[in-house]
Parts: structure tokens; sequence; C-alpha cells
DNA sequence: GATCCACAGGAATCCTCGGGGT
DNA sequence: ACCCCGAGGATTCCTGTGGATC
């Protein structure tokens, strides 16, 4: 029934991109200097998840390529490297500078010295998931190196806005700013009618299917393709060769704590056990909670650990607090 | 309204770990 | 073998906030 599986991971960038064609042009006009030798503007995507800004900033970059003899690029996940220093080796790693970074070994800042002696290709950066970044001040140092233009990637605009610091703000707030909203329901199907034709024999999904799936995923593109994922490997392991619409629905609670696994994998024990705690209870105060983690662990960090974890939590979008000061409660994100 | 309390979260400091240099 | 250094996590200390109580 499949006939190219990659086409359905969530990582890929397909030739050509529907619906954002605005989103697509403007990204690259504001690239475009590069082109003429000249330094472009850093600009800010923003949107909700799944609404394409990974892809079209990927993409865009990569048609810029094409047309550009020479552009170096480098894709940067400040989720998973959310320290100055793994974010700075990240980058340097896209221009080969690496080779000989141990670690801490090195000088204080060396790394962001390297950078700044970097004189070849323009090279662009994409900061995905930027406000995850411990340390926003390593994006004023970014702004501050010739020859680097960044593109940043946050859910919501003022996640990021509202951390940075004077100097920075003043830089980065007449930044093009590029706001990507949830596809509808008819955008969703086609796109995944085009995964369908892309990576699926021609009788596997039918048009209500499709429709079933763009439904469920409310205008999430990866949800939709991660319901169709999961879809594709129920329906193949029952040998059968037409996705129905049962499987679709067994599938969507399915891809939906798939993508949860996805966060939770990368949570620490102690963590864990506090979300555990929170999604058992369904509201919990904040004391509660604290005396309910202590009998549960055998070495409890401190409250004001716990509180850290927490807004590390919140920022996960696992778990929503309501609630300012006394009386807070926790309870677990639907 | 003054006081107390529970809590949030910023800042400074401490602790630990891993790797390099001597 | 020893010391030193930087990074990052945890802890300590602190200030601020808002509800409860008298």
């Amino acid at each position: 029934m499949i006939t190219n599986a990659r086409v359905l991971q969530p990582e890929f960038i397909p030739q050509e991109v529907k619906h954002r064609s605005a989103e697509v042009s403007h990204l690259s006009d504001t690239l475009r200097p590069i082109m003429t030798e000249g330094r472009p503007e850093s600009s800010f995507l923003y949107g909700p998840s799944g609404a394409g800004k990974t892809c079209i900033a990927k993409y865009t970059v990569k048609q810029l390529r094409e047309n550009v003899v020479d552009l170096n690029y480098q894709y940067v996940n400040c989720w998973e490297d959310y320290s100055r220093f793994k974010t700075l080796y990240r980058i340097l790693d896209g221009i080969n500078e690496t080779w000989d970074i141990h670690r801490q070994s090195t000088p204080k800042d060396e790394l962001l010295e390297r950078l700044r002696q970097y004189d070849d290709a323009h090279y662009v950066v994409i900061l995905d998931e930027v406000d995850q970044l411990q340390d926003k001040k390593v994006l004023y140092d970014l702004h501050r190196i010739p020859h680097l233009t960044m593109i940043l990637i946050a859910n919501r605009e003022e996640d990021v806005f509202s951390l940075l610091d004077e100097r920075l703000y003043s830089r980065l707030q007449n930044c093009p700013r590029i706001r990507f909203n949830n596809y509808d329901l008819t955008e969703l199907v086609s796109i995944i009618k085009d995964r369908a034709r892309w990576g699926l024999r021609p009788d596997a999904l039918t048009q209500s299917e499709m429709e079933l799936i763009a439904d469920h995923a409310a205008g999430d593109a990866r949800a939709a393709i991660g319901i169709l994922r999961n879809a594709t490997r129920m329906t193949s392991q029952r040998e059968c060769g037409q996705i129905k619409a049962d499987l679709i629905r067994e599938a969507v609670p399915e891809a939906n704590s798939e993508i949860r696994q996805k966060t939770t994998d990368k949570l620490t024990d102690h963590q864990q056990t506090l979300y555990d705690i929170i999604t058992d209870s369904e509201e919990i105060s904040g004391g509660d909670l604290y005396e309910r983690y202590c009998s549960k662990v055998d070495s409890p960090k401190t409250r004001r650990t716990m509180r850290n974890y927490l807004s590390k939590l919140e920022q996960y979008n696992l778990v929503v607090a309501s609630g300012n000061t006394k009386g807070r409660s926790y309870s677990p994100q639907t």
C-alpha cells in the first residue's frame, strides 16, 4: 500500500508548498539582499503548531540555495539545544568549525569569537522554538555577527519579545514578523491528498477519509500527517489495502499521545513524577503537590526547584496553571 | 487597614561533573 | 595524580503579590 514512506514523516519538506505563498514570498523578499551581497534582516515567524512555520522556513531557504551560488544554512531546534553553548555549537557545526571543540574545555566565548571571524558565504540560521532558549542574550550576540541572518520561530510573539532586554528589543522590534494561521479544512485536505499521492497507492485513501483526518487535525498539519501516518501503519499491519474511517478514529489518540510522548521523553524523573501527580489529580495546589511529590521520591528537590520544573512543564504545554499567587493550582493540559 | 501567610519567580551562590593541563 | 576551569543544575536568599484574618 505504501509507495514512499518518507513523505509521511514529520520532517519531510515537499518540493512545492501549498497555501502559504504569501508567507513564502514575504520571507524570500526579506532574504533577497543575500543575492546582491547585501545583508538581510532577521525575521520572525510565529503562529500555532502545525501551521507550517518550520516547513516554510526550510523550504524558503532551500529555494534560495538553489538560486544563490553559495549560501550556508543551519537549522537549530532551541528545545534541544537550549543552552548558549549548545546553540552556538550547533551553529558552528553548520559551517564545519567544530572539529576541535571539546565541550567545556574551550575558553569562554571561544565559540562566539570563532563565529565572528567567519568570513565565508552568507549564513542563514533557523532558530526554531526560540522561546525555549535559556539565555536570550545569545540572540543579541548572533545579531551582531556579520554574514549571519536569523530566522526566528516561535508559537507566540510575546513569548519571545517580552523576554528580550532593551538593546535586543530595539533591534528586533522592527524586523519582519510573519504570522501563520491554522490551515482551514480544505487546505488540510489538499495537503493530505498530496501526501497520499506521493506516498500511497492511488486507491488507499478516499476523499471522505481525507476529510475525516483533516477534521480531527483541527488546523494542525503536523497532527494531520501524524494521523495519516498512524492510520497507514495500522492499516498495513492488518494487511488491508485501504484506510478505513474506524482506523482513522483509532489513530487519532495515538497520534496525539505520540506528540505528547515526544515531549515527556525529554523530562527528568522528578519532572515526570510531578507531571504524573498532576495528571492523576486533575487539579492540585502547589502545597499539596509538593507534599505528594516528597512522599513519592527518595530525595526530593526543594520547593524552588519544583517551581522551576513546573514552569518548564507549563512552557512545554503539558500543564496549565491558573491563579496568580495564593490559591494557584495546576492541572493537566487537555 | 494592618498583619500574616502561601506562593511566584529573580538573582546570587553553591555543588558537581567532566575534561585539560601540569 | 593532582589541580583548575567552565557549564549547568540545584539551592539559598530575597522581594513582590494577593487573599485571609483580625
